[in-house]
DNA sequence: TTATATTTTTAGATTTGTCTAAATTATATT
DNA sequence: AATATAATTTAGACAAATCTAAAAATATAA
């Protein structure tokens, strides 16, 4: 089956807002999609007539089976194309959302998996993101908010859930990126934040705002 | 100005078509875009409205320069791509126009300028036809059709005007890729086919057909 | 040069995706 | 439980891109 790009958009968000509140209402996808509610509602009745959609009139809604499915492989373009973008064209990882958003569409099935294994089959994104395999599955990754982690325990960046470029500006000056070795020092009880060490560099303090959005994992 | 997936291929369409016979008309720009000539009619209208055609009703159309610098524009994104999905990621050259023709509406401006540089700035694609660079100026190269080059005379493939898969299978078969070396031993007036040397195999035969469609450079 | 054939355009309909405004259903409040 | 508020859907309209069928313009031929 083939879908339209406004169909692929659609999917999409309900897949990642399903992923945070199970059933998922007109309102909120209508504000995540920046379109009106009337618009969602029209939507929502082709995908339930495409069967990849459970949907009951003013009961929410979910992707069965095979929405997510579908959702998965758009997900899965979306993130390859982010990693060339950032790994191979050296964009900032911050620039690349907007460009991704219209390659994920590509249909060729034969161009994402040769792009896979141009870029070596990566396991995730710039952002941290997990890219699912061609069958829909997603690599899982023991991370804990940087926020939460013991002291003295040394952790690796592994994904930043605020991707603005506001963010990227802070961490850029912290000099953590993916990959970054940190290890928490002391916790401020006062406001929260965090005298951190990020690999071989002078301890620094980062806000309780930041350390909230850094995910690491530990390494022994 | 942005234009929509549907007058980029107008646009593209008309400028080979005008390449070929100046003024370009109704009927065959239909036929070019398997649509009806009602369908471009209308876009023709567009296209005069957004001051890209030069268009007297009845009278035959053509793209005007700013027409010609968005038609170039969207080649050199198509030809980019091509090249990247041949020698990136290893596509046959047969069966990479269908995805290019999806890739190249992509419409950032510093994507196809970083995959350009990434591909270090390639002048011809994987057919031979030549990348136009930003400003729109493309690269000459000043080729022959193999059927009309001396005798002896040792020349590089440079192009090749027939690209089915049917000519690429001949073209394996025989070994003839572009930048082989060619240098036609003799002319056979029975059928007008040609024995030639591919770089440094042993002698063989080509149909006039084959030779029609293979342009070549002189190197000496 | 008149009649015929071909090409091109117009008129009006259709599909997809969107919208506004109004109606309907669900939820919250008193 | 009745009513007010919020969420959702319906009805009807619109723009883009396409189509068919008919009309108009141009080209060709007797």
């Amino acid at each position: 089956m083939n879908y339209s790009t406004s169909e692929e958009n659609y999917i999409k968000c309900i897949y990642h807002l399903q992923q945070q509140t199970g059933l998922v209402n007109t309102n909120s996808l209508a504000a995540d999609m920046s379109t009106r509610a009337a618009s969602v509602t029209d939507m929502l009745k082709k995908l339930k007539a495409k069967k990849l959609l459970q949907y009951e009139k003013y009961k929410g809604f979910k992707l069965n089976e095979a929405g997510k499915k579908v959702a998965l492989e758009i997900i899965r373009k979306h993130r390859l194309w982010e990693y060339f973008l950032v790994e191979k064209l050296k964009f900032d990882w911050d620039k690349v959302h907007p460009i991704a958003e219209e390659l994920e569409h590509i249909s060729s099935e034969e161009l994402v998996q040769r792009l896979d294994n141009f870029l070596g089959n990566p396991s995730f994104d710039p952002h941290g993101d997990p890219i699912p395999d061609k069958n829909g599955k997603i690599p899982v990754i023991n991370q804990q908010c940087l926020s939460e982690i013991p002291l003295k325990k040394s952790a690796i960046v592994s994904s930043v859930s605020n991707q603005t470029a506001q963010m990227l500006e802070m961490l850029k000056h912290y000099n953590i990126a993916l990959g970054s070795q940190i290890t928490v020092l002391k916790k401020f009880d006062f406001d929260g934040s965090l005298e951190i060490k990020v690999a071989k560099q002078n301890a620094c303090i980062v806000s309780e705002q930041v350390a909230k959005n850094v995910f690491v994992y530990y390494v022994q």
